[in-house]
DNA sequence: CTTCAGTGTTGGAGCGCTCCAATTCGCACT
DNA sequence: AGTGCGAATTGGAGCGCTCCAACACTGAAG
């Protein structure tokens, strides 16, 4: 009952298991027939080439792995998708963790995937830079231009300029008191700034509130006190009689750094009794599927993740071929929904 | 610039490779002299010991592999951490894997961790059994009842009384018109199961209507005929006027099979004019952090799936420690929100 | 008929560990 | 001093592959 080797296969098939190993890693220079015998033994026997024994026996292990920062941030899911078109058509495979995946063992999931000696590795989201620096495989950012480290370049979108983008529509839309509820984190940080310098261009007063976290629950508890003694009853012109309170006027318009703290905010916007996007128009960031729910219907910022998962991946494989890979910053669009209007009260 | 070896660690720290390879694993045969020694020369080194070299010179791999159905259910999220809990503290390392992780190569997860010889393997949410079987490795299904195979046990939450604990809470805030919007899949057809049951039992007409996916526009698209022609204005008394249909009076509660399509239900009902919870009632299941929102604030069902995960951890140590492992099911919960109310015209 | 260059195919030498049997080292007890 | 015995330590034999240098063939060129 024991497993199957290449011996095993090669002795079924008549060759030698060198011939064998040739035909596992599909090498051109193997005659058609006894590729098929090797191919036949292999399905009669149900063989499972060891990875563990590939990867120590050869000079690499073609695979790859990918931290994610947030499991629950649903971004990833897409920029996993176009790792895989851009990774997978060069035959690696991937294997995620998330930050914490192995904390009990005192293991970072660099050093776990240093332990299992992948070819590189990609840090998708909010990453310690250290610890980039600290692994020895080939690495990649991905998502955010917050961290840096010598010799791992970044392919994110310009979350400075998403900033912009949020800010300026809704300037178009005729808003003025604009504030926006931002977070912890270099990504939070590099949108709030492009909101600042926007609203500063525009000759408006920049707002910001920073929640403690990066969630629904932070975000809500941050922009609360905004609407406190403001609100009014059913969300029909409730504004009118806002109490302006120390840094400016209620606003009307909110961009919130990303979507789960755009949610937030538009639940203690209702929950004061304003109506979005009536009283409030929302902007939130990332386009997660969260944005798309009817229910919900959220106006988003976003660098299409799958593009640029899929430019990760081809920037890592650079890197693994030794050509210097660079930087790539995609430009952010912004997503349509119901969440933002035109201000009717000027 | 090599990488260095055991026998690196054994030079520089005076003892023998075979004596470090005891400290590696924490032998507690060795003198604290030499741990000592050796451990510092592994600081020194900066040694990662190699898991591949590991897992293939020794009868197990000390890791296992946890396949998720389906990444945007966040349900994962918490399982995934019970799971850490329970086989963390055996020293075991998780590796995860989604459905399609890999499918560019033509392998699925559960080859994938074949390869890698993990010495177990949890399948979170809908898996094919077909595929469970043919997996040589100790296996768990975690999360659902659906997916039966010999000598694989299940860990889950009893869904079939999910489906009858929403609908008797419905029940019990007065409603007779009780719809569920059901979908693919083992697990959506045990919660459906218990609704129909329980709508039986109490003498009231189930009305199932079933999505073609169990997502959220599925769910959407699947409730909307309900209300058509039946809505009206703001909201207000809108259910008065309602039409019946075919099957049944526009229903005043709804339960959906999952949080996602929970949230599509709100979102037709909304557009359709009718208000939650004032004018229809809906439960979701699954208590995933969407429901939490202020914003959506959905009564959920779950099985607490951070226990689960713990158990069925638990059950993977004790089937690969050889001991006959028993599935388990535990009874899931309520979670109260503001998307149920008592019926107001009965 | 020999030489040469391919093309296919092969055995051998590791990769860096774990496991095992064998060994050495204390140290108490005759 | 001699014996015994458990505790600590060690070298050797693989684990299942990849890589490489060497090998047999074939057929074209000299």
């Amino acid at each position: 009952m024991r497993r199957p080797t290449i011996y095993d296969v090669a002795e079924r098939a008549g060759v030698s298991k060198s011939l064998v190993s040739l035909v596992l890693r599909d090498s051109p220079k193997v005659s058609a027939a006894k590729r098929a015998a090797v191919l036949s033994a292999v399905a009669e026997l149900d063989y499972t080439p060891s990875r563990l024994a590939a990867g120590l026996a050869g000079t690499r292990t073609r695979s790859i792995g990918v931290v994610i920062d947030d499991f629950s941030n649903l971004w990833f899911v897409e920029a996993l998708s176009g790792l895989r078109a851009s990774l997978g058509a060069e035959g690696y495979a991937l294997s995620v963790a998330d930050a914490r995946l192995n904390e009990h063992l005192g293991i970072d999931p660099l050093d776990a995937f240093r332990a299992l000696r992948v070819d590189g590795v990609v840090l998708a989201g909010e990453a310690s830079a250290s610890a980039v620096a600290r692994s020895g495989a080939p690495a990649v950012v991905l998502g955010t231009r917050g961290v840096t480290a010598p010799g791992v370049p970044i392919v994110a979108s310009d979350e400075v300029e998403g900033g912009r983008i949020a800010t300026r529509h809704l300037i178009e839309l005729g808003h003025c008191a604009i504030a926006c509820v931002s977070a912890p984190g270099a990504s939070a940080t590099e949108r709030e700034r492009g909101y600042v310098e926007t609203m500063a261009e525009a000759g408006l007063k920049p707002a910001v509130v920073r929640a403690k976290a990066t969630d629904e629950r932070a975000a809500r508890a941050a922009i609360a006190p905004t609407f406190e003694g403001a609100g009014a009853g059913a969300g029909t012109d409730s504004h009118a009689d806002a109490k302006s309170n120390e840094w400016m006027p209620v606003p009307t318009a909110i961009f919130a750094v990303n979507d789960p703290m755009a949610v937030g905010v538009i639940g203690a916007a209702q929950y004061a009794g304003f109506s979005v996007p009536a009283d409030i128009s929302v902007v939130g960031y990332d386009d997660s599927p969260l944005a798309e729910y009817d229910m919900i219907s959220l106006t988003s910022i976003s660098g299409d993740p799958r593009e640029l998962g899929e430019a990760a991946g081809e920037t890592l494989i650079a890197l693994i071929a030794g050509t210097s890979a660079e930087s790539r910053i995609f430009p952010p669009r912004i997503a349509l929904r119901g969440s933002t209007a035109v201000i009717l009260r000027p």
